[in-house]
Formats: C-alpha cells, sequence, structure tokens
DNA sequence: AATGAATGAGACTTCATTCAT
DNA sequence: GATGAATGAAGTCTCATTCAT
C-alpha cells in the first residue's frame, strides 16, 4: 500500500499554552472522527473545531494522518491503562475465575466510549494496517504470556496460535457490536457468550 | 455517518460491448484497490486502467462510491456461490462432521483472492458500515437457521446469539490472517483451531 | 540545488480547443513574468489571466515552473529560428563582415520581445540553472563549429574558449542593456561596441 | 516590477550580543542561500539556523528581502575592500600590466566564495534588479574614471560606454563559469582570455 | 531583548463530475 | 454511445509576520 511517511508529532508542547492546543487538536479529531468517519477529518475542519489556526495544526502534527494516529494512541493508553488492574487481579485467580474477570473487564472498558472505539477500528485501517498492527501483536504477546504460565491447565497445546485467536476473537466481537448488525447482542450476553466460547476452548470439560 | 446517496448502478448494460465496458470498470477498481487501497480509486484512474473514458463510466456508475460497491457485491457473490454447495452437503453430515467441512470451506474459499478480500474487508468500511452490514446480516441469518434444526444437539440456548458469534468470529480470524499480524497462522493451523473453538463452543464435551 | 521533479507537459493536446488552452496557459505566464515577475507566477493566476481553470492547467502542465520552462522555450526556439538565416547567410562572407553581420543579426532577434528576453534571463535562473544551461551550451557548440571552418584566420588559438567566452560576452550585454543599469547603450551604440569587442579579440589587427 | 518597501535593517546593534545575533542571522541567510538557493529562504528557517529566535529576527530586519540585502551588500564590501589595494597600483603601472593585474586581482577575488558568489548572482535578481543595479552603476563609474585617465592611451573614445561593456563582459565571465555550463574555463585560462580580450578592445595593436 | 506560539492568507494540487462535440 | 476537455470546490500545507509573555 502506501509506505505512510512519519507519523509522529512534531514537537512536544511544554509551555501550558501549547499543551493546550495540542489537546484541543486531538480532542477535535477524536470528535470529527466519531460523528462523520474518517471521510469528515480534513486538517481545515480539525482546526476549526479545535478553535485553532491550520497553522498551529501544522506546528504540532505534520499531517491529519499523524492527528489520527495520536487520537489511536491516545485511546489505547486509556485501554491499557484501564486494563492493567484487571489483569494483575486475574493473574492470582483460577482459570476460569480468570477468564471470567478478563472478558468482563475488557468488555467493560471497550464499553466507555464505544463510538470513539468503532470509529476508530472502522475507519484507521484505511490508513494502512501497518500502524494499528503493533498494537495488537503487543496484544497478543500479553495474552501469550499469560497462557504459558497456566499451561498445564489447559486444552490447547499452541499456546501462540490460542492467543491469536483469542485477541482476534475478543476484538472481531466487541467492534462488531457496534456495527449496527443484529441482533446486537447487549452487554450481558455479550459477556456471556464470550466466556463461554473461550472457557470452552482453553479448559478440558471438567474444570469449566 | 454519511448517508450515501445511491449506490446502485444507473442502467444495466446489454449490449456485448456495454457489458465489456461495465466488467472491465469493475475488475479496474478491484485492481486499482488492491494495489493502492480505497485511496488510489479516482474515477479517472478506474477509467484510465478500464481503458475507457471518464464519460463513459458515469453512463453506468453515479459515482465512485457505486464502483466500490460493485466490487463488493461481486465479490460476495462470488463467495456465496462457492459456499452454497458445501452448506447443501454439510445439512446431510453429523454435526462434527459438518462444522469441520464449513470451516474448512468457508478458509478455502477466503484463500481464493486474499488480497481483494483483504482490500474489502480493510477499506470498504470507511464508506459507511451501512454498506456491508447487510451482507453481514445475510451471513448470521443463514447460519441461524442451520442451528435451529440441529438446536437438540447444541450446547447453546440462544442460537441467535450463537450465531452472531459464529459470524463475526470467523470473519474476523479469515480477515486477521491477511493483517500481517504475528503470528500469521497458516490456513491448515487456522483451520485446526477455529473447528476447535466452534465445536467446543456448540457441542456437549461427549460428541466432539 | 533542488533536483526538480520534471517539468515536461503532461500530455500534448490535440484537439484545437485543448491546443487554444495550452497556448492561452503560456502565454499567460509570459505576460505575468514579464509584468511582475516570477514572484507574481502563481497557479491560480496563471489559469486565471489565461481565462481557464486551474483544473485545465494541471491537465497539461504537472507544475507552474512547467509552465515557466515551457514560456523559456517557446522562446529560445523564436530566437533559434529567427537567427538560422543570419548564420546560413553569415557563413558565405568574408569573416569581419560575418561578425557584423552575426552580431546585428542577434542584437535585433533580442530587441524583438525585450522585456520578456529580461524576463526570462533574470527570473528563471532562481529555479535552477540546469534547465538553461543546455541552451547556453547548445549556442557555445554552434559558434564553436562556426570558429573551426575558420581556425586559420582567426586570433585565438583555443575555439572553445573563444566560443565561451563570446556566448557568454554577447548574451551578457544583450541582457544588462534592460536592467535599467546606466547609460543603457542604445542599440546602435551596443552593436558598435561588441563589433569591436568581437573583431579585434578573434582577428590579427590587419584583417579588421 | 515590485517596488519593494525598505530593505534596510531596522536598528544597528550596538550591544556585543546584538551583534552576534545580526552577525548570525546574516550568515544564517548566506548559508541557506549557497545550499538551497532562494528558495529555501524562510524567515523561520533562517532563525532556526541562526539560533536564535524569529521575534529576535524581525527586531533587526523587516522583512526576509532585507536580510538577502544585506547578505549582497555584505558580500559587495568585501569585494570593494579586497579589490582597492589592486587598484590603487594598478594605477601606478602602464596599461597593458594594468589591465592583467586587474582582471587578475578580480578573477582571484570572485574565486573567494564562489558558491555565495554565484547564489547571489543566480537567485537575488528575482528580487527585483533594483537592488543590485547601483552596485553595478558603481562598478561603472569606477572603471570609467579609470579610463579617462589614460584616454589618450586607448583605441576608445566613448570611455562611458566602453566601462559599461567591461563591467558587463567582464562580471558575466566570472558568473558564468559557475554555472556548470562547458567546457568551464579554469582559472588561468579565463584570466588568459579575458586578459587578451580586454587588452585588444582597448588598446592600439602596438602595445598589447 | 528575546522568545516562540499563534495566525491566516494564499500557494499548490487533485478529483468527482458535467457537457459539448 | 462514447469521448475527453473543462470545471472549480475543497483539501493540503507553508511561511511571513505579530504579539503576549
Amino acid at each position: 500500500m502506501v509506505p505512510k511517511n512519519d507519523l509522529r508529532p512534531r514537537k512536544v508542547p511544554t509551555q501550558p499554552r501549547a499543551i493546550a492546543t495540542v489537546d484541543a487538536l486531538v480532542e477535535a479529531t477524536a470528535r470529527i472522527l466519531v460523528d462523520d468517519g474518517l471521510h469528515g477529518v480534513s486538517t481545515n475542519r480539525i482546526a476549526e473545531v479545535a478553535g485553532v489556526s491550520v497553522g498551529s495544526l501544522y506546528q504540532y502534527f505534520p499531517s491529519k494522518e499523524a492527528l489520527v494516529m495520536a487520537v489511536v494512541e491516545r485511546h489505547a493508553n486509556n485501554v491499557v491503562t484501564l486494563l492493567s488492574d484487571a489483569f494483575a487481579q486475574a493473574l492470582q485467580e483460577p482459570l476460569p475465575v480468570a477468564i471470567d474477570q478478563l472478558v468482563s473487564a475488557i468488555v467493560d472498558v471497550h464499553d466507555q466510549q464505544p463510538e470513539l472505539q468503532h470509529a476508530i477500528v472502522s475507519q484507521v485501517m484505511t490508513l494502512g494496517v501497518h500502524h494499528t498492527a503493533p498494537m495488537h501483536a503487543r496484544a497478543v504477546d500479553v495474552v501469550h504470556a499469560f497462557l504459558i504460565t497456566r499451561q498445564e491447565d489447559l486444552l490447547v497445546d499452541d499456546c501462540r496460535s490460542a492467543a491469536w485467536m483469542l485477541v482476534t476473537t475478543v476484538m472481531a466481537t466487541l467492534h462488531g457490536r457496534h456495527m449496527g448488525v443484529a441482533p446486537d447482542l447487549g452487554t450481558t450476553s455479550l459477556k456471556v457468550q464470550l466466556t463461554a466460547m473461550i472457557q470452552r476452548y482453553l479448559l478440558p470439560p471438567s474444570s469449566a
């Protein structure tokens, strides 16, 4: 596809005024992404919504893609922060409980800002998967590490494949919910189904 | 998001030459989609690649989006056609075998034109989910119908939710493969994992 | 400096309407160049002056530089055409007369469109010498060829250096005239001085 | 062309720190001019290269053009300083020797900073000749004065025209050298040719 | 005096779409 | 029917300049 140039911010603001500007820009980008999709994102529009001039935008971001990336990263950091507790606790629990708790936590986290969540997933791929793939890979690594520590209790032998399957599946169902696709499982229902699927996939029948 | 105007073709070509033109246009659109992503798709470019004038393009399609939609539909039809046999046969088999065969068939079908497959999934969502959602719904319906006929053999009680879970999961894993995400399961491995997951999800332990 | 991308026209117009458009564009560019200098040349302005839309401009030229280049080339062709006669005739004459005639012809040619002439020389260099250098080189070659055929009558031994000196000198004086520099030699005066300088430079005292 | 507003520096720095700032700014401008041409010169860039803030730049210079002008003037002063000795001495010598010495001195001086020299000549004209013309005129005046004192030994009658011819010719050949135009005379060769041309132009055959 | 954040006009360029031939 | 020249709104991005701190 297109080997996108450089999506890193141009400079990190230190003065409070500048920080506010950058914040407003990222915020505005997220808003537009949610309201109108990637299609509605334009540098002029972002600047306008942020109440800032285009010039300021380009002082901190090299392109509109960089701003979208900033939104993605900010969101990813939120998610990671929110999940770290759940992971820490799950390590202490017996597997069936751990799975239950983790699924629940993940679903809850993604219900925080569902529209942004969905916008990111459905729109950002267009910019080239290359930029979101690392996050997916990171998630796979985390799950993989978790599975290995419990391998003796699991039905699966290939932990890596299993980790990949789990991450992919969980992600997909989370995002699928907001696609307006019937029958649009409710939060509870989704938790139940996901937990069931994962427990049966990972654990021997007796322990579930 | 954006309530897209009208994406249906403007008129159905009857003369052979006209049919060839329309074909070339859709083909060209697919090619560009695969090679450069949605970003590279422009009406002028399509016309050029198709070896046709822009004017002709607008004689048959009201907009660029309509052409992309035509690509999607053509692909969907291909998939449906290829799968119908597998489904017909699976109905005759005992459930575990049926699942095995269906998973295998679906994976194989999606391996037919993986780049186009991926391009469609990763790029087309931007145009608004509204247009791809119906296909997803259709798939859910088919699976739902299938599950209901076998309900007594299944572990699940809510067939609708289960159908949704299955379609979403299968789709996600199929598409995930082409995202360059580690560890990139091979065809066989994917079939094994998917079959395992689904069988355990649907069937009581004894029958698997 | 800057390795300018590609300054060649995008496509050659064949339809009369298109030819008129391209003509108007080049003409407009020349006008602006003369009136306001390179500084005043902008694609929007060119299109406006040409009575054409910007889109049309970009249909035929990849950039504003390409248009400036087209102006330069058109002018160069004019000059070459106008001079070829003079050169043909000068070959028949004894050297002092030939020099006289050639100098006279060149000065006259450059007096045709002095402002354009000046604009080109004073403005176009900024775009990188690379693009005008070939013309200079061509001129040097022509003069070199001429000198060699008469070498036995000349005072100079290094014809190549002499050719370079002559071209450079003649060019400079021609362009210097329009720079508003005192005392701004008149046409006749310039011819006299140039002829004198060149004849004494090239010919032994007796033959001048 | 464009009647440029006011290119004089805004205020003369007196404090050492301020002097250093101004110096750095002019120096930076020259560097950029040489490296990237006028095209690369922007106030922000100048400030950055000079290690100074844009604000400071505007404290001393009213515009970007003013800075470029400062570069030109600084260079011109250098040249004048370096040449004054040569001129003083040349006045004592017999004409052929004087010409020889002067040509040699001028060529040497221009070989000092050839890139800056070339950058100034090829780039600065775009800003409007008006600003460089005075320097040319001053040069013509100096040469004119010189010629008049020796008029009885010269072949020429119109000293003013001759002075103009000489300055224009010498300048052109000096600058032409750096234009990458074949055959790119070497320093010695250029001196020889220039001396020859000028001596024969100015002096009667017997005295050369 | 110096800083550097902010501004915004304006330059460049593309591309969906129309329409005369 | 087909063609492709023409259009111009809209988007991207830069850069000279100001001004509050």
